[in-house]
DNA sequence: AGCTCACCCTGGACGC
DNA sequence: TGCGTCCAGGGTGAGC
């Protein structure tokens, strides 16, 4: 379940291929890619110019204005392979590099996808805030919790509010905010939020830092795994004790995820 | 407009 | 051992 800190992670494992140049590309399941703003041929020969993250999302520029998206939904995976490496299962896309590498897409589940795209502008533009950004702050979310009666867990993980967070690191975040899950976000208190908004950060930085969370999937551009699900304090935990009080972790279904608290800690 | 929920998909866990 | 069922969840869009 790759989250801004998975992605970040990959992001900084595939700096390596920036500079080298695209040979080939292999769609093998055409439904996977989700934009054809261009074809993929027009990307052959061309340099990558740079990768980045915007929210979930891995940004590739190419050299002269060409530009590919991907998001990894629940599954998905994006590694460098040496060349002649036989295929695994579920690779649904297979770039050659100059260096003889190959970067293969996989996702079992297929909740991603890949865009071919002129320019970025329409896929980012209802995206909410980068939440590591200095933008990301008490003064920007006050305003968007006002008389919302929507569960603040919910609200979290709308991506035109804030981008880049999952299921995990809401989980995570309202823990250590010392926050319900289910408490309406309209009725956070200016304390709460500024609680809330330092939680989000550091929670987020501790994931990077650990280079992401693997419970099963998720891996680096090097196929390396996370070492964040050792620092989990309630996700994944129901029955666990707190880690501050020893209650144990509740687990409640809150619009159709899984969430979990503890019932003293989190007011 | 705000909100909830079903849907897409596969692998793994679990019960019998 | 094997089969069936359920669950995981990001993003989107239908419908209330």
């Amino acid at each position: 379940m790759p989250e801004l800190p998975e992605v970040e992670t990959i992001k900084e494992t595939l700096q390596d291929i920036v500079g080298l140049t695209l040979d080939d590309i292999k769609i093998l399941k055409p439904e996977y890619v989700r934009s054809w703003q261009n074809q993929p041929d027009v990307y052959l020969g061309r340099r990558i110019a740079a990768v980045s993250r915007r929210g979930k999302y891995l940004l590739f520029d190419f050299e002269r204005g060409l530009y590919m998206v991907a998001h990894l939904g629940m599954s998905g995976r994006i590694y460098l392979e040496p060349r002649e490496t036989a295929l695994e299962k579920h690779v649904h896309i297979v770039f050659s590099l100059n260096t003889g590498q190959q970067l293969w897409f996989q996702d079992a589940r297929r909740f991603g996808g890949l865009w071919l795209l002129k320019d970025y502008g329409e896929m980012f533009a209802t995206m909410g805030v980068e939440p590591l950004s200095r933008r990301f702050s008490t003064s920007y979310l006050a305003p968007l919790l006002e008389n919302r009666r929507v569960a603040i867990k919910t609200l979290l993980l709308n991506q035109r509010m804030i981008s880049g967070i999952g299921n995990i690191y809401a989980d995570e975040a309202l823990y250590r905010a010392g926050l319900r899950p289910e408490r309406p976000a309209g009725s956070l208190q200016p304390a709460e939020i500024r609680r809330l908004v330092r939680a989000i950060k550091q929670v987020l930085r501790s994931g990077i830092e650990q280079r992401g969370t693997t419970l099963r999937d998720f891996q680096d551009g090097y196929k390396q795994k996370g070492e964040f699900q050792d620092y989990l304090k309630v996700y994944g935990r129901e029955n666990e004790p707190c880690p501050a009080c020893r209650q144990p972790i509740v687990r409640q279904v809150i619009n159709g995820r899984s969430s979990h608290f503890c019932p003293i800690c989190q007011k």
